[in-house]
DNA sequence: TTAAATTCCTCTAGAGACTAGAGCATTTCG
DNA sequence: CGAAATGCTCTAGTCTCTAGAGGAATTTAA
């Protein structure tokens, strides 16, 4: 039996983090001591690799929750868990487009301004004033 | 003299939002109307583009009070007006590098499973349970 | 065995950047 | 003048934790 501090250092999810996964419902409430403190055992462990490891991807919680819904019935088509991931995947593709448009507009502001000279001729400070100089949209 | 609504639409930020904005200190408290509306000026409309515009390149709230009051000394040099600029701009690069890491992974990841076959079979489920299939760290 | 050190408990609040809604007041328009 | 639109303040909710208060349980060492 492990107590949730053991938990956190075996998985490198931090003690409250923990009792907030139990919280969410994402594990289930664990059992306790006489003292009323909680008490894990190898299953929990494993539980939270798989949920530690999925926010390391950046699923979130909800995903996270259906996803260990799902994997509680083995025998059901994998279907649902393949569209969890996929669509996780294009969020991240269109977040990653997002933020390429970003850096290159401000890579270009940024290439203007040698931060040697005055504020009100500041690249910097003009374009934030004027989108009529950016490149795109954003 | 307008009023918030006018505002609003003239520069795409909510109502709520502007009134956040002025609680946040971004924006001066607005004069008022005999009845306690708020009544704004150009001035208020050029600084609300600025902080819309600055906000849509990601700077955070207390970046653009940074820059709001650098701007409001036009004679400094501009050299901390650089220096948040390139920090975000540095900080963009690497979230947008943390991001390729996942898509990486998680393409992978879905690559293998064709979503049609059995849970306890899906690729999905098991590298989530297991970061030892993963090419990478993240 | 007992005292001290560590870990654990619950509960509340805060982070960031808004957004939604309640309940009421003012302004605008026909 | 009366209805509709807009405005006001205040509170609470979003998401994923994190920090702290105040107190109880457990482990370690003397
Ligand atoms: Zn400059
Ligand atoms: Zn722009
Ligand atoms: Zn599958
Ligand atoms: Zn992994």
């Amino acid at each position: 039996m492990l107590s949730i501090g053991d938990l956190s250092r075996r998985t490198g999810v931090k003690v409250p983090t923990i009792r907030y996964y139990e919280q969410m419902g994402l594990l289930a409430a664990a059992e306790r001591s006489e003292g009323n403190q909680r008490r894990y055992e190898r299953g929990d462990l494993e539980r939270l690799a798989f949920i530690r490891h999925a926010r390391d991807l950046g699923l979130d919680i909800s995903a996270i929750r259906e996803l260990i819904s799902l994997s509680e019935h083995p025998n059901q088509p994998c279907a649902d868990a393949d569209r969890i991931a996929s669509d996780h995947l294009k969020a991240v593709r269109e977040k990653i487009e997002k933020l390429k448009k970003l850096e290159q507009e401000l890579a270009r502001i940024v290439s203007h301004c040698d931060g040697d000279h005055a504020i009100e001729d500041c690249y910097v400070i003009r374009s934030l004033s004027d989108h009529g100089l950016c490149d795109g949209e954003h």
